[in-house]
RNA sequence: GUGCCUGUAGCUCAACGGCAGAGCGCCACACUGUGGAUGUGGAUGUUGUGGGUUCGAAACCCAUCAGGCACCCCA
């Protein structure tokens, strides 16, 4: 009864085998990436106190999105909102025997007390990926090329969605030139984060209201109207001429827009986009960040990274119809069993097949072979072995190929081979 | 955390104050040694939950839970 059924948590997903199957094809595509360009895979606890996050994340993160609660020994408990606070303290644990660049990566789950809605969940996935020890643009490079090497691993095209560039230090110095005081700086990004969402004259209106004068506007308006501006900063120049060697151009476009705001990110920032619905959704997003361990109390290390939550980009993968048809059964073989007498034979047929490497589901019971073959027509299989008292009098079995109805009687021990023919075809 | 919308059969939905229904799916049979097709028949509901209004509530009101949209946030 569906009434008295307990609900599962808020936010929360259930992975029926089909969400499963979506759920690994991320999985694999993500770890194809990372491993491409020689990436570890490392993990961190999944709780953590809550002071590992107070140090660094910031109240909001804390105090209002994360799952908090005290252990039986009364201490103060965090379910991960994200994982660079783990990551600092485990490298700055063995900051002196690391060989740098430290390239690490990780795909593993994270919880947000928010509330939940489309593309947005309490329990989620999220792919992070890390270079630590080296600052240059090169570096930079490399991790939007892996961004890029997903994107296109799963389908997506560069009409389809795109990374897009920018750097903290060329849009301060922008900053600095339009007046735009240091300690405003933080505000003004947060301004331009809102843009895309609010009609213009409205814009024009907040940003005065927020203290900036019209010359001011107006210049921060040029500046980012500017899709050349670029070409003024050198990092953002090598930063490109690595991605055009790398061969990702196609997928990355510099944009004055992208702030990712926070004082978290020190110099190149990146973020990619959905460019097919109406609004841009965020598919993952990154950049530089100078200041990683001095938080946690190791010595100072730049470091540049980025993450992907599942969520996004699966309804997008779905949406595109970029994932793999679903195969209800990993076994692509049913050996039916025809009665009492003979569901013996059945299994130990069944028992030879395995023996030799094929994936063989048995049927767990006699029953009348039209239910079997409909069991292993909704299983998605794609042959039936049929052992009943003909053959086995002749030793022999019947193979059928679901797919097309033809069915040969052979030998039982050509039954292999001709199994993996049909399979093969 | 704020505002708005939505919860009816396994699924998609109808009924919008007066007997809770359809399509798809499911089960059985036609077809007890052969699936996908077709036909015939069948089962399935405390209308998310709890309260209230009413002669009468799936419908109206309140609360609550869940989902969706926007805000917030996006570490």
């Amino acid at each position: 009864m569906a009434k008295t059924l307990i609900q599962s948590i808020k936010g929360t997903r259930e992975f029926y085998p089909e969400e499963m199957a979506l759920r690994n094809f991320i999985n694999d595509k993500v770890r194809n990436a990372s491993q491409q360009f020689g990436y570890q895979e490392w993990d961190a606890p999944f709780i953590e106190t809550i002071d590992l996050y107070a140090a660094k994340s910031g109240e909001e993160l804390v105090k209002e999105q994360s799952f908090v609660f005290s252990d039986r020994g009364g201490d103060l408990v965090t379910l991960r909102p994200e994982l660079t606070p783990s990551l600092a303290r485990m490298i700055a644990a063995r900051q002196g025997q690391l060989a740098f660049p430290v390239r690490w990566w990780s795909f593993g789950p994270f919880w947000r007390y928010e509330r939940p809605q489309k593309g947005r969940s309490r329990e989620f996935f999220q792919w992070n990926v890390d270079m630590l020890g080296v600052n240059s643009p090169e570096a930079d490079a490399e991790l939007v090329a892996i961004g890029a090497t997903f994107l296109k691993s799963v389908g997506l095209t560069p009409d389809q969605a795109k990374i897009f560039v920018n750097n903290r230090r060329l849009m301060d110095a922008q900053f600095d030139r339009l007046g735009i005081a240091p300690e405003n700086r933080l505000a003004v990004s947060n301004m331009v984060d809102r843009r895309p969402k609010m009609e213009p004259a409205k814009w024009d209106a907040y940003v005065l209201d927020g203290g900036l004068s019209q010359a001011q506007l107006d210049g921060l308006k040029q500046v980012l109207g500017n899709y050349d501006l670029w070409k003024e900063n050198e990092e953002l120049v090598r930063l490109f001429g690595a991605l055009d060697a790398l061969g990702v151009s196609a997928y990355v476009q510099f944009d004055p827009n992208i702030m990712r705001g926070l004082l978290y990110y020190t110099g190149t920032v990146f973020e990619a986009f959905d460019l097919t619905g109406g609004v841009r959704r965020a598919i993952l997003g990154g950049g530089r960040y100078d200041n990683l361990l001095a938080d946690v109390g190791g010595d100072p290390l730049s470091g540049v990274g980025f993450a992907m939550g599942d969520v996004v980009i699966g309804i997008i993968l779905q949406e595109k119809g970029l994932v793999p048809t679903f195969e209800p059964s990993p076994a692509p073989v049913l050996v039916t069993v025809f009665d009492d007498a003979l569901w013996r034979d059945s299994y130990a047929l069944a028992a030879e097949l395995r023996a030799v490497g094929l994936a063989v589901t048995s049927y767990p019971e006699p029953a009348r072979l039209v239910k079997q073959f409909k069991y292993g027509d909704k299983m998605g299989m794609k042959v039936a072995v049929v052992c009943g008292p003909d053959e086995l009098a002749a030793g022999k079995v019947a193979v059928k190929d679901l797919r097309n109805g033809a069915q040969q009687i052979v030998a039982r021990t050509d039954a292999a081979r001709v199994i993996r023919e049909i399979l093969a075809g």
